[in-house]
DNA sequence: ATGGTTGAGCGTCAA
């Protein structure tokens, strides 16, 4: 049946991810967040709360009571909050068998059938961009590389959606100096090329298939700035994936860049894909 | 080349 005119079959799926940077610190921007983008499912990272700690309470509270979580003491952690119900993924990997809480995997039922959506929070990688000299840099590749053979060896992935702080940034426009980043972790040659590759594996860059590759788009800015907008040194390291089978169905993306002004900001801001799924 | 700021939670480590 040919998409547009008459009656479309469901309202369009918004699905965001942002990098909250502490949740219990943050919890009231929830709010913020889904007034602004009215999302169905939000993908949250460096959620930084152990299971037991996490607050219940909270998803039911900004309309998004089905949820699910992989949190830590003090670092990491993972969150998927959902309007729609859904269904764990438990057989998912223990990525690098370091069981630090970078990943979480659920099976929604929407309209058009089940969708699988991936919640990922790629280690940053440390400062020094050499395996041989850094173990977090030398993690961050083994990471990367485990995800990318995981989706080649699942066969072409299909409706299946990926998002989360991937903490690359791939394009040239993706970082506010492409030259000057190039011995920076996020956007080494070994990270682009690596991430470019799980793309590969079967996904549309969900974000960029709305936006010119000759324009800059950046969802991170350091906090190491006295002022973020005038400087303006940001780089592209939240992402939206989804599976070339639904790259058909994508409406329209948002980086909510005024995210980075509210009171007690997160360094990063959030995204999100609406699409007909 | 360097430094700059933030969060967790009390040491510094991670980003």
């Amino acid at each position: 049946m040919a998409r547009g005119g008459r009656s479309e079959p469901h309202r369009p799926l918004r699905i965001a991810t942002w990098n909250i940077n502490s949740l219990r610190l943050r919890r009231d921007r929830l709010t913020a967040l889904t007034d602004a983008l009215e999302p169905d499912i939000l993908c949250l990272q460096e959620t930084k709360v152990p299971d037991e700690l996490f607050p219940d309470q909270l998803p039911a509270e900004v309309g998004l009571p089905h949820f699910a979580r992989r949190g830590m003491k003090s670092y990491n952690g993972v969150a998927i909050l959902s309007r729609i119900p859904f269904e764990l993924v438990k057989d998912s990997p223990d990525w690098c068998g370091k069981g630090d809480c970078r990943h979480l995997a659920v099976r929604l039922d929407l309209p058009g059938g089940p969708v699988e959506l991936h919640n990922f929070y790629v280690p940053a990688g440390g400062d020094i961009p050499d395996p041989d000299q850094n173990p977090k840099f030398a993690h961050k590749l083994a990471f990367v590389a485990e995800a990318r053979k995981h989706f080649a060896d699942g066969g072409t992935p299909a409706r299946t959606i990926v998002v989360g702080d991937l903490n690359i940034a791939p394009l040239e426009n993706d970082v506010w100096s492409h030259r000057q980043l190039l011995d920076v972790v996020s956007h080494t040659p070994v990270e682009t090329e690596a991430l470019t590759a799980w793309c590969k594996t079967g996904f549309t860059d969900a974000v960029r298939h709305f936006v010119p590759l000759d324009e800059k788009l950046f969802t991170w800015w350091s906090y190491r700035n006295r002022d973020w907008r005038a400087s303006d040194r940001g780089r592209r390291l939240d992402h939206i994936w989804v599976s070339d089978d639904l790259t058909g169905t994508l409406e329209r993306q948002t980086v909510l860049k005024d995210a980075r002004d509210w009171a007690l900001a997160s360094d990063h801001v959030p995204v999100c894909v609406e699409m007909r799924v």
